[in-house]
DNA sequence: ATTTGGCATTTGGTATTCCATATCCCCTTG
DNA sequence: CAAGGGGATATGGAATACCAAATGCCAAAT
């Protein structure tokens, strides 16, 4: 029995796992929510074989899980951070190895550069653009390693720590200030051609966000790991 | 229309997953090879859609992909043996860094003479066996992070090592004997407390596992990547 | 009142049907 | 004979139907 016309625009599939990997990330669906194929389907008008599209992939990226058959949104707690963080001390400095290694005069400037522009003095911009700038400067670190298997799975991560991001949030926005200052240092030790010095300080600057996720975590009581 | 007793057994999207996984790995799918979902359906007797399921993980994974809408067994080629061995050496010395750091006195005597027991003097066991006891090894040493992440990256990273080793056998199994002794090499320096030298001989038994292999996959006149 | 058995509901998995698009082949036409 | 059109086929995507297992609830019995 046909409804309606099911409107083929695209892959139904990609845009119900972006509307729910959306909804994930911003913690709207927030940790533990029962992701159920049925709702989805009528919550976002199509039908179940998208949605369970969408749910495999949501569980492949570590978003969503299943405890014992049933889909929830996954949870995380103070050993996700320190996992995720690992992670990012891992990959970066490989990028940032690989720069000293080409050492491609081009890519020294852009990235010492990289925070000039629309950089304004004084109190930084709205917390989602701050968020944007941060992303896309550690990406760029990641993306010298020229291998794009580091920057899939780096890209992962980043969701996952961009969801606890938001769960923080707000309050979290405190460090804002204090990692703009750290991303110059790095800048600036680039520019100054001192790829070990930017190294060390581009660890202690994950240090230090590693930290401040765990402190705020734990204040908030952490959630069950899913 | 039934066709008949379907033999709810168990995950049939996981059945059919390994099936072909272990078909592409072992290479009797070869690169390049279109992955028709109605034929791997009446071929492994289930339907069209645990057939889907699979082929979505297997395109998550690298091992399938999607060329103008149709699936195909995934191609490679010498960058990404550059890229693969690059996430090796990027993973596990970060194993070995870990040990230096907790250091367990039983998990380096472990990792010292992992290769003592079962290992007969002369010529080495079938292949496979060698291969089962280098992958352990290193899969060993990668889990020393700790880091669940890490090691379901490094876990698809060695699948794909795999594939492009049952490609290039027979005749590679020539290395045999010489990564048997870098093998050596590493659990002596673990053994005589040595963590700098082991992850230099650690490192070194890579870029000689890469070189070989890209030696091998060049002479083979290389195929296109998928 | 508590426990237990069974039925209704929920939910995920699989099969089947329907549909859209792309590709290929043959036929027509200039 | 070449080029273009049109239908047949192949193939993937989505919707729906069907099934099994798990869960929960309610009633009945002790």
């Amino acid at each position: 029995m046909r409804a309606h016309g099911p409107l083929k625009t695209s892959r139904m599939s990609e845009t119900a796992y972006e509307a729910i990997e959306g909804a994930i990330v911003r913690c709207e669906l927030p940790p533990g929510t029962p992701l159920v194929d049925r709702q989805l389907s009528e919550a976002l008008g199509v039908s179940r074989t998208p949605i369970r599209d969408a749910m495999q992939s949501l569980e492949a990226v570590g978003l969503a899980m299943r405890v014992r058959g049933r889909y929830a949104v996954a949870g995380f707690d103070v050993e996700d951070v320190r996992e995720l963080y690992q992670v990012r001390r891992l990959l970066e400095p490989a990028g940032l190895e690989e720069l000293a290694r080409t050492w491609d005069e081009e890519t020294v400037d852009e990235l010492a550069g990289f925070f000039d522009e629309a950089q304004r003095p004084g109190p930084p911009g709205p917390y989602e653009d701050y968020l944007a700038r941060d992303h896309a400067f550690h990406k760029r670190i990641v993306s010298l390693t020229g291998n794009s298997r580091v920057k899939r799975f780096y890209a992962v991560n980043e969701k996952q720590i961009n969801r606890i991001r938001h769960y923080l949030a707000p309050g979290y926005e405190g460090r804002m200030t204090e990692v703009v200052s750290e991303h110059k240092e790095v800048c600036e030790a680039i520019g100054r051609r001192d790829l070990t010095a930017a190294r060390a300080a581009l660890i202690g600057h994950l240090e230090a966000g590693e930290a401040t996720m765990i402190t705020f975590l734990a204040q908030q009581q952490e959630p069950n790991e899913g």
